[in-house]
DNA sequence: GCCAAAGAATTGTCAGACTTTTAAATGTCT
DNA sequence: AGACATTTAAAAGTCTGACAATTCTTTGGC
């Protein structure tokens, strides 16, 4: 592992980069030791505070956990599902935020993966996955419900529809995608009449993700997204009409 | 924003948080610049070093970029669909190296969000997506090539076929899939009849993309991740058979 | 008016010191 | 001998102060 001192981009980048690519490459495996602070220095023929630098980027990747006193250190870190989770998750959700992609696009993609779920779903359900989702339709019935809280239960009960499928790359890949639509949803208001017909579409998919009717759950998940682009264009609609001041 | 002393977390790690909320909040948004690391230590209260560690993992996920100079400093960073790729292939040949994912497993989600996109790709495939898929086929046809070269125009191929879906978010979605498979592809070893079979297959999809024919391609894709898991499966069983001594 | 040189702001890097945490090693008592 | 307390050493976490490199602005000269 070797750095070039006369590359322009930072130290700090190219020794995290050099012990990035030995962790991908295999070189080095996940509960490995990295050498000490002042032993990486030397090494690379850079200062400590440098060092430090490089291993706060692989810190903020989970790539490495660094525990304190004797025999403490970096340790390859096993990048956990929940860990990708997250990440996938801020990623996802900043990506949305920042690049005005509009929500029929988002929505699309969501709809277009969470579809690829359904038989899969449909196939492996189990009664616990079944038990989320109806808890979560009982919920999203309560009269007091603030619309975040209806967005956050909605999010639960399609994430127990992904997990039904009982594939855990397969539902790390779609937290990204569902959950990031969060904020994009939370523009909506959502009137009365507009939830029952959330909850009545809900109803089916948990009708037939039971039933373990895959194309039963495709139609109601398309009918789903038709009614979601078709009540945030009115919401967009609204706004564009009565233009709010700052 | 602030950070509290008595916290066992790292410092760097706690402010780090405080700036990524604020910017994930939109209280800080794309172009904006932060203050210089000397006001950000005597804002925090802590030292240059630990501001400049924060920093470096916000860096990291690219959500800043510092430039050097005077009027030079921390800017909120726009991230870019390359960025977001580049961080979701990382995370997922990551994930999948580290936690012993069986290939069905993986080969089984990547094929479920690949048919996701093939009805948008028939009905919105350009000339372009369809130039690329057939140079591709050309391409693993060529006599000498690599199992490693044939692998990565098979990556080309079916990111064409992804991008033909025409939605830039999908396509970001399914990177990390479909790229992480690639090391464990790799793991294959490619008989000549094999390819014919493989780019047989890739033939049927590239004619139903060009005949819009969404049908046809999902079950094009559906009969090569049959024939991609039975091939994996020969190969682990001679592996098994056959224990290589280090 | 244009070009070159000086200046200032800011990040990048270094050296050294001190503090805190943690686990192993050692010692002591029952 | 075994259990518990104490010491010790290694390592990360943090701070201070300094200097180098970079880059924009301003000033000076022509």
């Amino acid at each position: 592992m070797k750095i070039d001192p006369d590359n322009p981009a930072d130290l700090s980048a190219q020794i995290a980069t050099a012990i990035r690519d030995a962790i991908v490459s295999g070189a080095l495996i996940v509960g490995d030791r990295l050498p000490s602070e002042a032993e990486l220095a030397e090494q690379f023929a850079v200062s400590r505070p440098t060092v430090r630098e490089a291993l706060k980027r692989l810190a903020a990747q989970s790539l490495i956990r660094t525990q304190r006193g004797a025999f403490g250190g970096a340790f390859i870190n096993r990048l956990s599902y929940a860990d990708a989770h997250a990440q996938q998750i801020t990623t996802s959700t900043l990506l949305l935020g920042m690049n005005d992609i509009s929500f029929d696009t988002a929505c699309e993609a969501r709809f277009a993966m969470e579809r690829a779920c359904a038989l899969l779903a449909a196939a492996r359900r189990s009664p616990d996955h079944l038990a989320t989702m109806r808890a979560e339709i009982t919920r999203q019935a309560q009269p007091g419900l603030t619309d975040e809280a209806f967005c956050a239960s909605d999010v639960a009960f399609h994430r127990a529809l992904v997990d039904a499928a009982g594939n855990p790359v397969l539902s790390y890949q779609l937290a990204g995608a569902v959950e990031a639509m969060q904020p994009l949803m939370n523009m909506i208001t959502f009137s009365a009449r507009s939830r029952d017909a959330i909850i009545a579409l809900h109803g089916r998919i948990a009708d037939a993700t039971e039933g373990r009717d895959g194309p039963q759950i495709i139609a109601a998940l398309e009918e789903l997204e038709r009614y979601t682009r078709q009540l945030a264009q009115s919401v967009f609609n609204a706004r564009a009409a009565r233009p709010q001041p700052a």
